[in-house]
DNA sequence: GGAGTTTACTTGACTAGACAAGCTCTTGCA
DNA sequence: TGCAAGAGCTTGTCTAGTCAAGTAAACTCC
């Protein structure tokens, strides 16, 4: 087939809105335009690629959205100052991330019943004081080594049939995500040594640095759970990337 | 002022395309879709809510881009299946952290000079071994307490005047963030014990569990940086949190 | 019955306009 | 001089249509 001439010269094989982004962040990159600097309006852009002003504006929102720029009704389009740099934390399911590097998963639960919340676990939960609350814990191994310790509570309002499941063939947080599909989360992660039955539990010793992550997730109406992670310190770590 | 019917009446106050995404949201969040389920189409939707379809396009890519839905074409939007949880990990600039508690920063230099690249420095960097490599240890204080020990490594070719830098008042990573501006980053989070310097520094027991992140950050073109920063467990915590 | 074609429906991308609202600078009037 | 009105810029949002491309089911022909 003989190619036309459009096709044995393509202006460019990318949309438009990619085309103007990729300049915009060519130019970021550079740094054509510094942090708080001024950047062509849209219509600047819609003269100089000869676009309408919905496909510049597309570009420029998504720039927003990815932090790289900030807009103001009446001002302009200005460089975002990069002070933070922020990644995306996936905190997978473990189940998944030990498969997926080939391994096998193995859950123990060394307990899993209902019993009364004490303070801690009533305000984080919004429950009353000694009202019933289910509680388990779970070591996760990794090719028989034990991973992560996981003491969690639920709220039962939230997952009424929680105990019912079978954790060594799922685990809590699949479950969950599938009880309660939407949601909002609060974590922090941080180094400490473990407590005396988790440091048991792990096969570790009692001075061994643990990276522990605290996770509670709440619904649109009440929370859901309050997870302690605990992990080995040598045998875990987070990864992640960065990338604008 | 006498209130007009539109006013007294607002039939909403929201945009178009906010009130399609919180109702694709509200669905979401109780269940009408299941995770894999088809949701409605753009048509469907448009006459549903009396809207153009470039409205009811914008607020579907939005839910795309937030993770909620996956749309292909031909096929459809499908609720995703939310398997697993990312949260936006800030990595702010200690310096900006720290005066945002109200606290008092205070940066002590114990290591700012030009050396040879060793195996590993040059590896993460890009360097011949033995070529010159900017080497800092800085030790950051929040009221006159150890809570990092930054142990940095900058390639020279990106910022030449690294070492020019008054370091007591500019954190590295503010300066290098206005030297290279938009770049890629990776980091590791783990627990451990601290070097045997780096607890001298710290002021903490060598068993003390610290919390270590490792970043690497490159420029379109080149290693940027190298960064190992300690922080002592009982003192640094990461905080985060994710909304849908 | 099986293979290819058509049709209907989906999302993806874009156009050329419109009005609203926010900001800044200038102009004109008291 | 001081203040208010307006012009002229910016982004924010929307409309009503177009063409393209991918998928699946129905249909036609051998």
């Amino acid at each position: 087939m003989l190619p036309s001439v459009s096709e044995s010269l393509p202006r460019s094989t990318k949309a438009p809105y990619i085309r103007v982004k990729e300049f915009l962040k060519h130019g970021l990159s550079v740094g054509q335009w510094t942090p708080g600097g001024l950047m062509p309006s849209e219509s600047e852009l819609v003269a100089q690629f000869g676009v309408s002003r919905m496909t510049v504006t597309r570009a420029l929102r998504e720039l927003q959205s990815e932090g790289l720029v900030t807009r103001s009704q009446g001002l302009g389009t200005y460089a975002a100052h990069l002070t933070r740099v922020s990644a995306t934390l996936t905190i997978r399911d473990l189940h998944q991330e030990i498969t997926q590097r080939g391994h096998l998963h193995h859950a123990r639960v060394h307990l899993a019943r209902e019993e009364r919340a004490s303070a801690v676990v009533a305000s984080q939960l919004g429950l009353v004081i000694g009202e019933r609350v289910f509680h388990t814990l779970i070591v996760h191994h990794e090719n028989q080594l034990p991973l992560q310790c996981e003491d969690r509570y639920v709220n039962p309002a939230s997952a009424p049939d929680y105990l019912q499941t079978d954790f060594t063939q799922t685990t809590p947080t699949h479950y969950l995500l599938q009880v309660a599909p939407l949601w909002e989360a609060q974590y922090s992660i941080e180094a400490g040594a473990p407590r005396a039955r988790e440091a048991r539990l792990l096969q570790v010793a009692p001075t061994e640095p643990c990276l522990i992550i605290v996770r509670r997730t709440v619904n649109r109406e009440q929370p859901i759970t309050f997870a302690r992670l605990v992990h080995p310190g040598s045998r875990y770590r987070i990864e992640g990337q960065f990338k604008p």
